[in-house]
DNA sequence: AATTCGGGGCG
DNA sequence: CGCCCAGAATT
């Protein structure tokens, strides 16, 4: 390892980054209640996507209090688009904890902040910092990869064990005097400078301390092992129209997509479905298909998620009349007007339909 | 310790 | 179009 000295490192970190520093609206306030709110749309987020998801939820939530008294549906459609929908969720759950139970003021520790859920050791390091100074280390993927360069660390960083390695040497470089902007700095050092590509080293602060730079092994730093293939799935959408009016339904947890709409659902390992086959699953249903009208599938749509591949045909039914009660409680499906249909949470796949077949236009 | 949860950007 | 990015909860 490189021996840097360690408040080198924090001073020309924080050097670099009074130069170089974006100006981002969280990093105006030290109001808890914003810096949170920013963490955690910006959990697996880069800035550039998340930053206008970020206004519509400060403006729209001006308060603790203005988030916890939401409708759920309606806090996951301002998130829709944002992906991991358990954020909005756990955030939501948070906002009404933090009302009822502590009279609308967050936890002012590390250790009272990862009590909350969707708080975890980078965003409670975070909030600690920013909001109240506190001196702990955040812990990101831009902070592995620095440490990683710049002290020659080879642990994996995709395994779960690498994480104490480079967690006790971020501890030790936090300054006491300033671990906020020292913190805001690495991480800035790192999406601007130390990027993953093609880092800036010609024009790098650290350069000569830079343990992969010297030892030209920038490009195979950090280690980082692949993540496994994405498992292909295949979605057949029958979606029930009656009247310019649709059947959708909200998502269950276990699944993706928890607490988002979308339509009747057939799954199977196949890109092909035969229509006799749907077809008698919705007679047996309870579907009067005889007097359906049944129209050809649509395009094959292709939605890349982290880990799973889908593949999403739509088949329309218009129906000549409502489903049966019985029918909407076996489905848990709900007839929806396209005003309402605009207004609900919807996974990205599904709005995109949604304005192809022109049901609704954005 | 490994797996699962989204989606957009880039070369 | 393949590859990259990356925190929290669950298993």
């Amino acid at each position: 390892m490189t021996e840097t000295a360690h408040p080198y490192f924090a001073q020309a970190l924080i050097r670099w980054y009074e130069h170089h520093k974006r100006s981002l609206p969280w990093r105006d306030t030290t109001d808890p209640y914003f810096i949170w709110l920013s963490e955690v749309i910006l959990q697996q987020t880069r800035v550039a996507q998340g930053l206008p998801y970020y206004q519509r939820f400060a403006e729209t939530y001006p308060t603790v209090q203005h988030l916890a008294a939401a409708p759920q549906d309606e806090v996951l459609r301002l998130w829709q688009g944002l992906g991991y929908y358990s954020r909005a969720r756990n955030m939501h759950h948070t906002a009404q904890q933090v009302v009822t139970e502590f009279n609308g003021n967050f936890p002012n520790t590390f250790e009272g902040l990862i009590k909350l859920k969707g708080v975890g050791s980078y965003t409670a390091a975070a909030i600690a910092a920013f909001a109240y100074k506190e001196k702990v280390a955040v812990l990101d993927g831009n902070v592995f990869r620095v440490l990683a360069r710049v002290f020659g660390i080879s642990d994996d960083i995709a395994a779960s064990s690498s994480r104490k390695v480079f967690q006790e040497l971020a501890d030790e470089l936090v300054p006491a005097d300033a671990p906020d902007t020292y913190n805001q700095a690495i991480m800035e050092f790192g999406a601007i400078q130390c990027t993953p590509l093609m880092p800036d080293c010609m024009f790098c602060p650290l350069q000569q301390r830079c343990f992969a730079f010297n030892h030209g092994m920038v490009q195979e730093l950090p280690v980082k092992s692949k993540a496994k293939a994405a498992r292909p799935r295949h979605f057949h959408y029958v979606v029930f129209e009656l009247n310019g009016a649709y059947y959708m339904r909200k998502r269950l947890e276990g699944d993706i997509w928890q607490g988002l709409y979308d339509f009747y659902l057939h799954e199977n390992n196949n890109k092909e479905l035969a229509m006799e086959q749907l077809l008698q699953e919705l007679q047996e249903a309870g579907v009067p298909t005889s007097e359906a009208q049944l129209l050809p599938p649509s395009k094959d749509y292709k939605h890349i998620l982290s880990h799973q591949k889908i593949n999403a045909r739509f088949y329309v039914i218009k129906l000549k009349q409502a489903l049966a009660q019985e029918v909407l409680q076996e489905t848990r499906l709900a007839l929806f007007n396209v005003k309402e249909i605009e207004d609900l949470p919807k996974p990205v796949l599904i709005s995109n339909y949604l304005k192809n077949a022109k049901i609704l236009v954005y």
